[in-house]
DNA sequence: CCGCATCCGCGTTGATACTG
DNA sequence: CAGTATCAACGCGGATGCGG
């Protein structure tokens, strides 16, 4: 019963105090993307029982992380969602992803949703490098295709087509990390086939300005 | 033996794969202050088997994170630190160990080392903002004192005063947190008591700039 | 003393069954 | 849908031992 603590007078081991057990910067990152249900939980975390689900959500509702709302309007029943702190840990772990981003192989077995992609665009964006900006991106990636909607300083990821796209890129999820991240050139990324680029180029600088490390010009 | 994996084709899932399990981030920490003796991690470490510092110091190992040394030159002996990649993920937890940092409440029953102080100025120190700058600050921390030598572009954390210091801030650990994080002013935090600024003043506005999100000056 | 392996008791976790 | 109850399996902490 008693929660094991690193008891060490650092922000780093606090952290880890906090939120460094198993599964529970994965429900934040969840969460990150929106208020979402018990059961929505369960199914974005595979192998996770419910008794540690419920035990997490009510150590992060304790800890002021999460919120536990009684939804009303779509259909009665208790929704999570994140608090002003949850949203700032958020933001926190977003390098951490990237870093691990970074490191997907291709031979991973792992399995590819489209929330994992869309929280990792919400990661690497850049509101202040949105502003003016009102584009749609499109991704095709292995089987999942989604939208990303920049308006000013806002980025929605949409998993249907809001309208039509700016550009298409056709790509993998390592690849496309990489290009976020500036360690590949996108001319380096069509040169050696990992990825296909259509439409307006102009867009393309646009997208990496707003979602990635910036500079560089698309193929 | 068999390491459990998230198997999620997500960046965080992928980063907490590698490195999230107990104790692993806290290595890194330690790593990130410069290299360390099996022991020096062991000491640093409170509660940590030497099994399981063992088993971790392998793992990293093998993902190219930290690389074990023979050391020669001051005592013969094994000697571990981060590599490139390494010194990437100490970056990218950074803003965790920020976060962290935030909730350090003052009722923690926690030990207070300087290296977690140390490591904390060092995760905050922005070389850019550096340019230029060559200061001594003496930060005195409940028994615990250390200075940061800022010469142009480094940062390096001292526990023996290296010099005459160009101010010397008396506080608590949480405060200064709340001050590199801009949470409270300097103004604040002398005005309630919580700090205690002598010395120069443009020193206390260079120093917020380097180690802080800058802005404000010092009362 | 340093670096590490082995063993054991226990807390945490994963999977299933069950309930309002 | 939103959990609680239960139990087996695994990870961890602590002690011990052993070769440099």
């Amino acid at each position: 019963m008693s929660r094991r603590s690193y008891a060490q007078y650092c922000g780093l081991a606090r952290a880890l105090d906090l939120v460094g057990e198993r599964w529970t910067l994965l429900i934040v990152r969840d969460l990150a993307l929106g208020p979402r249900r018990f059961t929505d939980l369960l199914a974005g975390l595979p192998g996770i029982g419910t008794s540690l689900l419920s035990e997490r959500l009510r150590h992060l509702e304790d800890q002021g992380i999460a919120r536990r709302v009684v939804a009303r309007r779509p259909a009665s029943g208790v929704v999570y969602e994140l608090t002003d702190e949850g949203r700032d840990l958020a933001q926190a772990m977003s390098p951490l992803a990237t870093w691990g981003a970074a490191r997907l192989d291709a031979d991973v077995e792992a399995e590819l949703r489209p929330e994992w992609v869309a929280y990792a665009l919400q990661a690497s964006f850049r509101p202040a490098a949105a502003a003016g900006v009102h584009d749609c991106y499109e991704f095709r990636l292995e089987g999942v295709t989604l939208w990303a909607l920049v308006d000013d300083g806002t980025l929605t990821v949409a998993q249907r087509r809001p309208r039509r796209p700016d550009f298409t890129l056709t790509t993998d999820v390592p690849t496309l990390a990489q290009l976020g991240s500036g360690r590949i050139s996108p001319r380096e990324a069509v040169a050696s086939g990992r990825a296909r680029f259509r439409g307006d180029p102009e867009a393309g600088a646009r997208a990496l300005q707003v979602l990635g490390s910036g500079g560089d010009r698309p193929a």
